[in-house]
DNA sequence: GTTTATGCAAATTCTTTGCAATACT
DNA sequence: AGTATTGCAAAGAATTTGCATAAAC
């Protein structure tokens, strides 16, 4: 997959950080921080980091999950179509380890809000404790 | 409803600060921050207040919602059983107000987890819009 | 040469802790 | 007295911004 042709299809100059954030959020297992980030891309700033995850998030290439572990989680989108919620998965995420994993398999299921809501995001999350963390305990 | 009795019925020693915190968030009308509680009670100070909080959700009066907003929200726990989720309804989040609302009539819906997993707590926050701010808008 | 992106440093915001002073029993 | 609670001040952790340099077009 052509993570420069990606960008350039949603309105993002691909440039060599933003092509390498966004690789390494494709390749991660589970949802990064920007402090996740930052330790993988040794090369890359900080703040440089952050403003190309903001882009990409703007553009709805990546969403953002709020696991309650302190630091934003950065995730790429399945859906190429930002109206639709399919990204929006649960995650889960250990109390233990730290780690928050995605639910691909479980759908996040409708909820009936009045029309007069607009809805631009889902946030789900579960916490306790992972099987490997309960298995070592 | 008699706050000090509630507080001993869990094992918390009702002092002054924590019958204050906990009436303040009883009669909040949405989940509110830290900061939230400071401005309405300015004669208490901020780390009082956090370990107050902190008490009383680790006693289970109270729960803790993410939304997102930066700031952690703390609300007034509606069932007497921890280990039951009715507590757990949805939030709606407006990005235009900052203010959190509950979702009383809709219910968190089961998520078939392995039993390997521990669940402790569940989080779902919808993000939008809400209806003030769409007609104002 | 003008616009855009990056790196560095620092400001902001929110949470959490150390410690001395106060209040309780 | 001895323990628990509170207030103050400051440390930590994460996000976000200002500004100068560097790169792209």
């Amino acid at each position: 997959m052509d993570i420069e042709q990606h960008l350039i299809e949603r309105g993002i100059k691909p440039t060599a950080m933003r092509t390498l954030v966004f690789r390494t959020l494709s390749q991660a297992r589970s949802p990064q921080s920007l402090r996740d980030i930052e330790d993988t891309l040794i090369t890359a700033e900080r703040s440089t980091i952050f403003r190309a995850l903001t882009l990409l998030v703007s553009h709805h290439l990546v969403h953002t999950i709020e696991d309650g572990s302190g630091a934003l989680k950065y995730e790429v989108c399945m859906s190429h179509d930002h109206n639709s919620f399919d990204d929006h998965h649960p995650h889960f995420y250990c109390e233990h380890c730290g780690r928050t994993f995605c639910l691909h398999d479980e759908r996040i299921p409708r909820i009936n809000l009045p029309d007069s809501y607009q809805v631009h995001s889902i946030n789900f999350v579960i916490k306790g404790i992972c099987p490997d963390c309960t298995s070592k305990a």
